[in-house]
DNA sequence: AGCACGCCGACT
DNA sequence: GTCGGCGTGCTC
């Protein structure tokens, strides 16, 4: 044995808290560290889990360091993964120790289980056989293998009697073969029957995959234009090489629809991951991805972190979808995260959606992505037939809601014994209410939005900020009665209405805020799916998930809804959300019909809508941004102050205030120098629900978002901040709200 | 994440 | 006089 083997190391370790740096520890010669192993280490007082993110030397004494305690048997983190949690962490500005966290949460406890064992009678008699001995024998009967509590549970006495039989030859105990993770997975168990255009798109991905090389691809088509079988191929090519393929979905889109539809395509379900699977399956999961035994994930945003073993593919389904955005913690979009693992994997990376984001679509104009279409709809199916119904000139009378030509269509689609669809994305009753004596409004107490009356719970309702007070009878301005009068429609009002135009259907509302929750939905959208509604009034959440056969009409009651709310992305979200809804409708081969109550039906998202083809929207979008100076992506900078990590986050808060000019290596800096974060002339102070509206009313060159419990003292903080003067006190994080794919 | 240290308001 | 609230800072 040479002295280099006698040595001990010196590591250094990050720990998963909310530290930026790493530590160093002595780690004594027989623990022979290498980097990635998870180990456990003395912090503080007391002791923690760690991950060793290098080895840094050899020493034969600790000196001053203090010393590794022991080593954990679980997968050690790749180095593509710790340069991952390294990346994310300086584009987040988040302490790495943080980014660590989200990689390892479900690695606690994810030691190779101990071996299980069973037990099968032997033959032989025992030498000494007493009546509980015999009933255990009795049990055991018949050559089979049982678990040791089945044999003690069957006689009615303790384990400890079978591991006496063992010992006297009446029993053996043999190892159980490992129970799989997940299903066994074949590429072909199924072949999809493919149409041209998306037999080209598959081949385009399957070659890809094949290459084994980052190669990102937009892949868009419109509902019902079959993307799952395309990306489908690509997962099956990463099954013909055995490797793994990720697919991450909101987590309202992971249905047990779309798990049947993977398992008849695959013969098994993927290894579900989202927030309700429990624990132990979790970390199952996650030892599974790293031993390479887990083939496919199918996953909400978390899925990303898990620590695969030879990641060939990653799909992003629904990629336009907010739910991707994580907002408390460490802020960040899982869409570009992925684009950012697949590029440090090495992997072929898809994103899927009939209503791309903005910014994905210029990367497929740019020619950053590949861009793979689909037009048109598979198996003969048509889009749904579009038509607006301009309410200025066919609106209903006063009081009402439904025009009378979409009373009318959903009369005679329920009449034909098909399902109707009314879309309105308001919760509630309606959106304000006022005295008609003295004009008092309704606001909240808390944040000062309006009140919206929820009439099923008879109360009034902040849909910022949460805060319920009881409808009172009489206006507690003026004291009159029965002066309060509703004003707008919300969902349970077109309910109301509804039920007076169609005594004889069977209605259905849902709302997100209807008690029975998520239990509930899932059983009534099952029902919907059954033909048991003839007509459904619903807010979003009627977009996603669930397919509806009986479907044949939607209609949308205000669909200029949210065009008008200030936020950036308004126009390009509502034009997501009714696209969505309306391509729900139709069946087989029948095309379904979508009528859109407007006021604007000259609107671009109107149009798009109606003619049944986005590019005129995303055409006439990306160049209002740039009409407008904004850069189509990347356009705002968050600036979260809070208290905590000042050191780290202080340098990044001058980076971005001052990121015209100044120099350094900060996304902000990046961002800046590619043109998108002007100088700003002004910084104010903004909670979070003002920020994004006063955002792109231009007032605002980027977005601050202040959480934080004095005003006065951030005021003081951020002019330090602008003037370059040392901050008296406090801390800064900067979230960048970019698109990492410019930076990679 | 824990845990200590420190600085202000209400208690035996 | 102290007990304890949480706001802040540190852990190799």
């Amino acid at each position: 044995m040479n002295d280099a083997d006698a040595a001990g190391q010196i590591v250094e370790v990050l720990a998963p808290l909310a530290v930026d740096q790493t530590y160093s520890y002595f780690s004594p010669p027989a623990l022979r560290l290498a980097p990635g192993e998870h180990v456990e280490i003395p912090l503080g007082r007391q002791s923690t889990y760690g991950v060793v993110w290098e080895v840094r030397g050899s020493a034969d004494t600790p000196g001053n360091l203090k010393t590794v305690i022991s080593r954990y048997a679980r997968p050690p983190l790749s180095q593509k993964l710790r340069d991952f949690v390294d990346w994310l962490a300086r584009y987040t500005l988040a302490p790495r120790g943080m980014a660590l966290r989200l990689a390892t949460r479900s690695a606690e406890s994810a030691e190779a289980e101990p071996d299980r064992l069973v037990y099968r009678a032997t033959g032989a008699r025992p030498q000494r056989e007493t009546p509980t001995r015999a009933r255990v024998l009795a049990a055991a009967e018949g050559g089979l293998v049982f678990s040791k509590k089945a044999l003690s549970g069957a006689a009615g006495c303790s384990p400890s009697v079978v591991d006496a039989l063992v010992d006297d030859g009446a029993l053996e105990a043999i190892k159980a073969p490992a129970s799989a993770i997940a299903d066994s997975l074949t590429s072909d168990y199924a072949q999809s029957t493919l149409e041209t255009e998306q037999e080209k798109a598959a081949s385009a991905l399957r070659s890809s995959v094949a290459l084994r090389a980052y190669q990102p691809f937009l892949l868009e088509g419109v509902t019902g234009s079959g993307k799952t079988e395309v990306y489908f191929e690509a997962v099956a090519a990463a099954l013909e090489q055995g490797e793994q393929a990720l697919v991450m979905m909101p987590e309202i889109a992971l249905t047990s629809q779309f798990l049947e539809r993977f398992a008849q395509r695959f013969g098994g379900r993927p290894a579900e991951w989202h927030s309700s699977v429990a624990d132990r399956k979790r970390s199952r999961i996650w030892r599974g991805c790293a031993t390479g035994e887990v083939k496919v994930v199918v996953g909400a945003r978390s899925a990303l972190f898990l620590p695969f073993a030879n990641l060939r593919l990653i799909v992003v389904d629904e990629e336009h979808d907010g739910a991707y955005k994580q907002e408390d913690g460490v802020c960040y979009h899982a869409r570009d995260m992925a684009v950012v693992r697949a590029s440090i994997e090495g992997a072929t990376l898809v994103l899927s959606s009939a209503t791309p984001s903005i910014e994905s679509r210029v990367n497929a104009e740019l020619g950053r992505y590949a861009h793979l279409r689909l037009r048109a709809r598979a198996g003969a199916r048509l889009l749904p037939r579009a038509d607006a119904i301009d309410m200025r000139i066919e609106g209903p009378g006063q009081g009402r809601w439904l025009a009378p030509r979409l009373a009318r269509a959903i009369g005679e689609t329920i009449a034909r014994g098909e399902q109707a669809l009314l879309f309105l994305n308001r919760r509630g009753y309606a959106p304000l209410t006022l005295c008609r004596s003295c004009g008092h409004r309704f606001r909240c107490r808390q944040c000062d939005a309006w009140l919206v009356e929820h009439r099923f719970r008879r109360a009034l309702i902040c849909h910022h900020c949460g805060y319920v007070e009881q409808r009172p009878n009489v206006c507690p301005e003026c004291d009159a009665e029965e002066t309060l009068s509703p004003c707008g429609p919300g969902i349970e009002r077109i309910a109301e209405e509804a039920a007076k135009l169609f005594p004889n259907a069977r209605i259905l509302v849902l709302s997100s805020d209807f008690p029975g929750g998520a239990e509930r939905l899932r059983r009534e959208l099952e029902e919907v799916a059954k033909g048991s509604f003839d007509l459904i009034i619903g807010t979003q959440l009627v977009a996603k998930g669930h397919n509806f056969p009986y479907l044949t009409l939607v209609g949308v009651v205000d669909a200029d809804l949210g065009l008008g709310s200030g936020d950036p992305r308004a126009s390009e979200r509502t034009f997501q959300l009714l696209a969505q809804v309306t391509g729900r409708a139709g069946r087989g081969d029948k095309p379904g019909a979508a009528l859109i109550q407007t006021y604007h039906p000259e609107h671009p998202v109107m149009r798009a809508l109606l003619c049944g083809d986005p590019e005129d929207f995303y055409a006439q979008e990306i160049s209002l941004r740039e009409r407008a100076g904004l850069p189509p992506f990347g356009r705002l900078a968050a600036l979260i102050v809070s208290g905590r990590d000042a050191g780290l986050a202080e340098a990044h808060a001058r980076a971005l205030v001052r990121a015209a000019h100044s120099l350094p290596p900060t996304p902000a800096y990046r961002l800046a120098a590619a043109g998108g974060l002007p100088e700003p002339d002004e910084i104010a102070v903004l909670g979070p629900a003002e920020a994004p509206i006063a955002l792109l009313r231009g007032r605002f060159r980027f977005r601050l978002l202040i959480k934080a419990p004095r005003r006065a003292n951030l005021q003081g903080f951020l002019r330090d901040l602008l003037e370059g003067g040392p901050p008296a006190r406090g801390g800064v994080r900067v979230q960048v709200d970019v698109d990492p794919q410019s930076f990679l």
